[in-house]
This record gives structure tokens, sequence and C-alpha cells, in this order.
DNA sequence: TATGAATGAGTCTTCATTCAT
DNA sequence: AATGAATGAAGACTCATTCAT
């Protein structure tokens, strides 16, 4: 495949990943996108098998992307500071009225049950659940943050991450909500100024 | 609508109940349904005018369905007890291999943003959160709980189940990592032994 | 039938006369009919085996409705002004803003060529046709009117008259328009003043 | 759209205009179109989204037909002759007994109600009263016919006209009563030889 | 007579997918 | 590589008509 191709299928890419978030995956078809990219019907089909091919290729590029959390921190951070950063960053994604990916991701893997290494929701959990978990070990030895189980409190903040997003896109929810569930965790971490 | 009538409706209830828990909702079409009831391709629409419809009937009759969560409190139980009862029947709602509707409803209001008073998630939430809050101030008042924010426990512990159930559901999770989440939230709030 | 069903029936037609009036015959379903009359479904099939039917019941009892265009005139009146008041009722009928079963029976008659003594479109013409002829042969012997072929006259008129009407359903006219051809047509009739 | 398109597109036209023509505007399906041109169910889906706008291509292209109906006039015709043949080409399509798009594009304009330009009723009447207007008017200033009024006289005869081809539609008239209402309006018009 | 639930044929419409060019 | 016309399966929905009660 050449470099044209390559540009072409990251096009198509870009198009759809659009689409799947204003649409969400069922209700995408590849007439969408046909239509949405201005290339020929059979043009996607060069690329992409079918919706299921084009959503597994979507999730792929979103592997790649880095967060790159790491580059909004500060040199003089201390770990209270990171940690403030890394959940106001959830709480934006949370909030975020802008169409997002999560929705379709939600309804890629309803239908497609993959408990493997493949499964994106579990790869982003876990990367984050990780970050989130160094972070506090490292508060802890560094004395800012109560000396509790690092794994069982990273753990704990994700999943309340997890089911605030899957509320907010189901139901709607506050900010004012979501500050207050923050709050709860955080008090368990953090040591009061 | 005779009484025949309604016994019809909720028959096609039933079976539809079942197709939207095995398929969810955006993959639940009325032909199944009316393939699974085993009667004429106009006999579902008497009832229901399309699948949402149908849907929004199943979501009325669950709401209704009063989950006699007191029923199975023993007369003698402690809060702790009762507590822990409580716990138990959200873990096996979480890890359940049986096809629940859970998925189905994600779906509709995925599909259907609904933020006021018919949002059946919203309610269902609000309801267990409700009952959680009194459990855990009366065990506060009785001295077997510590004497925390009854209210933010309990709201943290339902969105840790929401994030559990929605986890189970998009890439599984074991029952070792729902015992330690709950594990996690308890000892903030149960006085150890 | 007794007294009973024969109240039925015409309660159904009387119904029914408005639907046509409104949807026209061809978007008129036996469907309408039952569920404007408020009865059951099998009890329209008692009285009318379908649409057509039904409507051909309607065009008869139209029939047998004298309109008594006789009741509107009064004693003294002069030959111009029965045949003004004639005149002026083609004239209402045509301009009329109220749903009239007009479209329906063209409908009717679109489908069903019937060319024989039963159509009743023929027979509307013809009687209207025969009236305003007498009409003119009197007035002509009364010498109010020119010394014209009669029969001729009155075809002519009626025939302005359909075409306005029709005119008046597929693309509406306005009065003026009416009130033009009326005029022509009467020059040719009437000895001016 | 390629040239392939467009003649597959006039061909589908083709097509269902004669099925227009047979089963009139109502009784017209899809399916009869998709089956006539022995095309896919979805092809005719491709070039048009349902029977309405189909029917609408179809009044679209015949007005683009022009009638040329100079094209059948003799050089040295006088205009007694051109009216002569003007009435007789009216005279033909009212009697025709091909099946003809009239009765399609009634009861299209039952269900459509358009007053405005794009009435396809109004524009063929008011194109034929232009005609016969003009012709009237160079009749009389060239002393072949009464000195009258040009428009009143073409409006009454194309009313006439109307009347008589929708008679002929929905109950039949004979070629003598055509024959007789035609006399008695050209009578008005040209001064006997 | 009267009811109204049930049937099933008929139509519309959308899309994934293919394939000749 | 790319096009876009064509296909046909799938699903939604409506109604005329019947029939057991």
């Amino acid at each position: 495949m050449g470099e044209k191709s390559i540009n072409k299928k990251n096009f198509i890419l870009e198009i759809a990943r659009d689409i799947f978030c204003k649409k969400g995956y069922s209700r995408t078809t590849m007439k969408d996108v046909v239509e949405a990219c201005g290339i020929s019907r059979g043009g996607v089909y060069l690329y992409f098998d079918n919706v299921k091919d084009l959503f597994e290729a979507i999730l792929d590029s979103e592997s790649s992307k880095d967060e790159d959390f790491g580059d909004k921190i500060p040199e003089d951070a201390s770990y209270s500071d990171v940690l403030a950063l890394f959940v106001k960053e959830k709480k934006k994604q949370i909030l975020s009225k802008k169409p997002s990916l999560d929705v379709a991701i939600y309804e890629y893997y309803f239908e497609n049950k993959i408990s493997g290494k493949k499964n994106f929701i579990r790869n982003d959990f876990d990367m984050s659940l990780y970050v989130l978990e160094e972070l506090i070990k490292e508060g802890i030895e560094n004395g800012e943050f109560y000396d509790i189980d690092a794994k069982a409190a990273a753990s704990n903040l994700m999943y309340v991450f997890e089911g605030l997003k899957i509320a907010a896109r189901t139901r709607g929810i506050s900010e004012s909500t979501v500050d207050e569930e923050i709050m709860y965790v955080m008090q368990g971490i953090i040591a009061e100024d």
C-alpha cells in the first residue's frame, strides 16, 4: 500500500471517527461513511470490509494516540498537583458536551464481547489505573498522601470515574455531582491541608 | 382492551424482554419479536407501534416490579448484615452470566437522551442510593458504622457499582475484582471486627 | 333489516361521507371509517363489504337527496332571476372551501368507468342540464332571453361549470374568473337591460 | 450522474409514464414500476425517492415536451383553418381511447394542492389559452372573426374543453357531443360563410 | 347483530456488498 | 486504485378481511 493509500485510509478513519462520535456504533452505516467521505461506494470497501472492521481500525489508532498526560505536568508540581491534574482531565472527559467516541465504544463492546488483550476499554482503563497507582505510590513515599493501599485507592477512583462516565452518557450528571464524588475519594488519599 | 388482550400484551412483553436481554436494544427487530412470539406479522403492532414503544413498555413494567429487597432481610439482622446483603445482591447482578436487560437499557439511553423524571436508569440508581443511604445512616446512629457522611459514602459505593457493571458488560471482570472494590469501600464504612 | 339496523347503516354512511369529502376516494380506508364511527371492525363489514360498496351506497343516497332547487325560487321571480339563482348556486359549489364529495366522485369514476345509467356524474349533469334547458326555453318563449338554441346554450354553460369545477379542485380559481366565465355565457342568453 | 445513468433514469420515466397512464396516480406503486422496468427492488430508488417524486419528474419532462402545435399549420392557412386545427387537436385528446396521463395528473393534484407557478395543469391550460387568445385576436384584426372579446372567448372555449375532458374521463362522452359543444362556441367566433 | 383480536398479503424503504468498467 | 450502478436481502408498517365468541 503506497503512501497515497495510507493517506486515504487515514482520511476515511478521521471522517468515520466523527460519525461514530455523533451517531454511536450501531446507528452508523457504511453509507454514512461513504457519503461523508465524498468518495465512491467501492472506495471505502477497498480499505475496510465493513463497519466493524472500520471501527476496529479506529480503536487501533486511538490506542496509539498517546494522551501525553505527562506533557501537561509542570516541572515543579507536587504529587497532589499532578493527581489534581489527572482528576481534572477525567472530569473534563466525563462532563464534555462534545460528542466523544465513548458511546460508540461501549456499544461496540456490547456487541462484541472481547475479554482478551485486544480490549480497548480494558487497556485504556488499565493504563490510567497504572499511572494513577504509580502516582499515588510516589505520593505516599513522599509523605504527601496517606499511607494507604495505592492499588486499591487507584482502582476505586477509576471505577468511580467509570460509573460517572456511563451515568453522564445515559442520564446526564451535574458538575457538582462529579465534584462531590471526586472530593470523597480524594479525602481518603490526600492528607488535608 | 379485554383481559385476553392484556394477557397477550403481557405475553409479548415477556418474550420481547428475553430478546432484548439476549440481543440488546439496537439489534432487536420487530421481526424478532413477532417470530419469537409465534404470532402473525401484524399481531405485535396491535399492541406496540414499534421497537421503541415496546421497549418503553418493558421499562415501565420493570419499574413496577418491586425488587422487594426488604423481604430477604432476616428479622434479627444487624446493619452490617443488611449492608452485606445489599452488596451481595449488587455483586450478583454485576457478575451474572444470565443475559440481563442492562445492556439494552444502556443502548436505549444512548439513543434517547432523557434527563427528566422518566429516566429509568436515574430512578433505579436513586432508589438504590436512597436505600443505601438510609441504611448507612441507621448503622451510624447505631454505632455499627463509622461516623461518616452517609450520603457521600452511599453515592461512592453506587458509582463504584455502576463502574463495575459497565466494566463487566464491556470487557468482563473477575469476581475477585468486584470483591476487592467492595472491600475497599466497606472498610471506610464498617468498623472492623 | 330492522329499523335499528337502518339507522346504523345511515349513521355509517353519514360518517363515511365526511371522510370521503376530506380524504377523497382512494385515500379513504375501511380503517378510517371504522375508527371514525367508533364501532367495531366487523360492525361496518356487516353493512358494507368494502370501500367501493360503501361509496356506492353514498352515491345512491346522494341521488335521492333532492337538491330542491325549486324551493329557493320566489313566486314572482322572472326567468332571468331564476337563471341567476341557478348560476349563483353553481358558483357557490365551485368556489366552496368546504370539502365536498366532488373529488371523491371523480376519483371513483377514474377507477370505475361506468357509462350506463348508474353513472352518478352523468345523472347529476343531465339533471341540471334539463332544468337549465327548460328554464332557457321558457325564458325564450317569454321574450326575456334571446331566441337561441336552448339545449346548446344550456349544454355550453354546464360544460363551462364542469371545467371550472375541476379547475377549482386541481389548481384553484378566483371568484373573478368564475364571474367572468358566467358573464360571458350569460351575455349570449339574456337580452341586456 | 453519468450518461448511462441518465439513460436509465429516462428509461424508468418512460416505463413509469405508461403505468401512470394505465393505472392513474394513486393506484401506481413503486413495486409496479420496479417490476415493469425489470430491475431490482432498490434500482428505482437510486433515481427516485418515491412515487410522488417519480411522478413529478414525469410532469417536468412533460412540460418540456413542446407540443409544437405550430408545426402542423400549413403556410397558407387562414386563421379559421388554424383555429379549426387547434380545436381538432383538443377534440382528439378529449376522445382519445389511448390511456393518457390526464387522469393521473388530476389525481395528483387532488392529493397535492399546489396553486403556485409549478402547477402543471395551470401552466398547460394557460399556455393553450394564450395561443388561442392570440389566434383569435389576429383573426379579428384580419376580419375573419367577429369583433368579440378575444380573451373571454378563448377562456370560454378552454373551460368547455376542460369540462368535456373530465366528462370524458369520468363517464364517457360521444363524439357528437364534443362536436356540438365546439360548434356552439365557434359560431360565436367565426363569421359564417 | 356485534365485537375486536388475529391474520397475512402487500408495499415501502434502506443498506451492505459486489462487480464491470 | 477507483468508481458508482446494481442487486437483493431485511425489516418496518398498514390494512382489508375473517372468525370465534
